[in-house]
DNA sequence: AATCCCGTCAACCGCTCGGCG
DNA sequence: ACGCCGAGCGGTTGACGGGAT
């Protein structure tokens, strides 16, 4: 037999509290404390249940809730959190004073994972997707990488794992061009199973397409295929991630704010990654484990394999099909696209037909 | 103007954890 | 060591408001 439920009692009232029960609750806490939750309606005279009053008080009546809307750098820095912590609200809560568990989770749920999302990370793992079609998406990711390429916060540096998805897209792509032109296969038959699903394509891992990348740059360096001499610019790889600064808000967390079983999950997560490069200019992660784990940060070292979007990522405006659907090729699509900001000097089709002819000759 | 749809967020529910006897 | 109890956490629900049709 369970416990029964603590609001199951005939009558306690539920739903939106009132002006007045508001008022009760913070009067009778300011003046005797919350002290036993479970009595404090019956000493209050509220006709609640203690946890609906605990739950009143933490998440809107408390002293210092910060209300209103989420700053940019609050942003970056939940996402961050959660990237290192996953769903663990209330300890990220702890690291962002004045916001609630509450207000974080529900945040995140309504706004930064849909952002994630559109920019093509996966919200669950902060790895890149590969369920997506990467052709019809691309506008989408560009967009988010050009955004995130305009951003002059100090904690830039924070989300560069997310712009880290657009290089990884179009690595992906930039694999699938060698592979059409090896295979010999017009672009625009099959887009799904030559450019997109491709059964090759999943058995590359990060480093492989990092390779990949260079090899790239090097043929555009050498002028071997005519264009102009600008390698392709990786943004930091997933192995450079530089030293970020955080505003002076965020900067000064003592581990002892930490509970230490999260210090110890962290560490946990920490030491798992090899890598030591992330040596932060007055944020040593070894003694701030939360604001920059490296193990957040997949590098080329420990190329994190692609990871499959959850079920529910898969909407049907990321899946439509580009042969059935009426919409234009991806390819299509393609030009015309401003890359400003990513490929200036680099025009996809360019490289595309360079390639082909490079290849027929 | 009426209805529908969708996003947001406060609040609830059920489970887990830790303290204590 | 075990069970009980209170507190806290995370997932989910449902009311509400605003925009679209």
């Amino acid at each position: 037999m369970g416990r029964s439920p603590c609001c199951d009692e005939v009558g306690v009232k539920k739903g939106p509290w009132t002006p007045e029960e508001d008022k009760k609750l913070v009067e009778y806490i300011q003046k005797h404390g919350h002290g036993s939750w479970r009595n404090l309606p019956k000493n209050a005279g509220l006709n609640r249940c203690g946890k609906s009053c605990r739950l009143r008080w933490t998440n809107y009546l408390r002293p210092g809730i910060k209300r209103g809307k989420f700053s940019e750098d609050e942003e970056r820095f939940i996402i961050h959190l959660h990237s290192v912590l996953g769903n663990k609200w209330s300890t990220i809560a702890t690291q962002l004073p004045g916001r609630t568990d509450n207000e974080i989770k529900n945040y995140w749920n309504t706004h930064l994972r849909k952002k994630l999302l559109l920019m093509g990370i996966d919200p669950v793992t902060h790895r890149p997707r590969t369920d997506l079609d990467l052709l019809a998406s691309l506008p989408n990711f560009l967009a988010a990488a050009k955004n995130l390429g305009n951003l002059t916060s100090p904690l830039d540096n924070v989300l560069r794992l997310q712009a880290d998805a657009a290089n990884l897209a179009r690595l992906q792509i930039l694999q699938s061009l060698f592979q059409l032109v090896g295979n010999n296969s017009p672009p625009y038959m099959d887009s799904r199973s030559s450019l997109l699903g491709s059964a090759s394509l999943q058995n590359y891992n990060l480093g492989d397409l990092l390779q990949m990348n260079r090899q790239l740059e090097g043929l555009i360096m050498n002028g071997f295929l005519g264009l102009p001499q600008n390698p392709i610019q990786m943004t930091s790889g997933f192995s450079d991630l530089g030293n970020p600064q955080l505003p002076n808000n965020l900067q000064a967390y003592p581990e002892s704010s930490v509970p230490l079983k999260e210090q110890e999950m962290v560490a946990q997560i920490h030491g798992s990654c090899s890598t030591t490069e992330h040596a932060m200019d007055g944020n040593d992660e070894s003694t701030n484990p939360l604001l920059f784990s490296s193990s957040a940060i997949p590098t080329a070292d420990s190329t994190p394999s692609l990871v499959s979007a959850s079920p529910e990522n898969a909407s049907t405006d990321q899946m439509q099909d580009p042969i059935n659907s009426n919409a234009s090729t991806p390819l299509e699509d393609w030009e015309g696209l401003d890359l400003g900001g990513l490929d200036n000097d680099i025009s996809w089709k360019n490289i595309l037909d360079q390639i082909s002819g490079s290849n027929a000759s």
